[in-house]
DNA sequence: CTGGATGCAAACTCTTTGCATGCAT
DNA sequence: ATGCATGCAAAGAGTTTGCATCCAG
């Protein structure tokens, strides 16, 4: 996609939330659609220097943390900065609380046989699915109504 | 479940692979099983210090990843250490390499209506589902081959 | 102009490593 | 007796915070 197009994009976002339209924003936009589609902070950073050779690491983050709040990326999900362990070892699945970070299990069933064939279709020795879902918890639902 | 089956159980195991035979290991097998399900390093360790004053935080993490390797317990699923940003922003899942760390997208489809709705019927306010099967990615599944 | 965005440095959290001691085998 | 497991200290990676400067509006 052409960078121009790209640009009018995001500033149209930028600006339908009051936002400022920068530089640094419109470069790691451009990077983020054109390059690889995962990346770490670190690699953006990497990217951006010939464009922006003092472009730094905090604001790598900060971009990030904009471009998902304004759904132009997302985050890879994870459990948060500190690895959670689990005791129970059969398959199962987790309930994550984005509001307080707590993890629960999802009683449900869930088939996912289709989807360790799809993997292996592609060429993926699969040796564990994981279903997440992100939300928010009953305790603090309760607490954000009051 | 009694200690004394709990530790027989973990003995077992840890005889089976040569392993040595600790009271912090059996220690921290038996907190495992018994305290919250979800637990963090920091708070294990917490946990411990009535039984074991002197446990330190790097034998907190090398039980567990024992622990993890001897099926005793799973690590939750996260993305590895440095966090990882994906561009594509539908709801699509990930394959992820224990081998090299690598992200790939899954391509199929997977119907989440039953997971999101089993979640909500548990009070939980369901913003988004993901998917990430774990395994070896191609790449790295021919150079072991070799 | 004015306040939000940036760059720099430093702090912070979580995790791993190095090495001497101690204990399970 | 042998060598793996432990404890301590320190290093390391990734991310966040504080603050002065700068620039988009």
């Amino acid at each position: 996609m052409d960078a121009n197009v790209l640009d009018a994009e995001l500033t149209a976002v930028l600006h339908g939330r009051g936002q400022r339209v920068t530089p640094q924003r419109l470069i790691l936009h451009r990077l983020l659609r054109a390059g690889p589609q995962h990346l770490t902070a670190e690699e953006l950073l990497g990217r951006s220097r010939a464009q922006l050779p003092n472009v730094s690491l905090p604001t790598v983050y900060a971009t990030l943390d904009l471009f998902e709040e304004l759904g132009v990326i997302r985050r890879v999900p994870g459990t948060g900065p500190a690895q959670v362990y689990d005791s129970r070892t059969d398959g199962h699945h987790h309930l994550r609380c984005m509001r307080c970070g707590g993890v629960g299990d999802l009683e449900a069933d869930v088939d996912l046989g289709g989807i360790a064939g799809a993997a292996r279709e592609q060429g993926f020795v699969a040796e564990r699915v994981d279903v997440t879902v992100s939300g928010v918890c009953p305790a603090c639902a309760r607490d954000s109504a009051s």
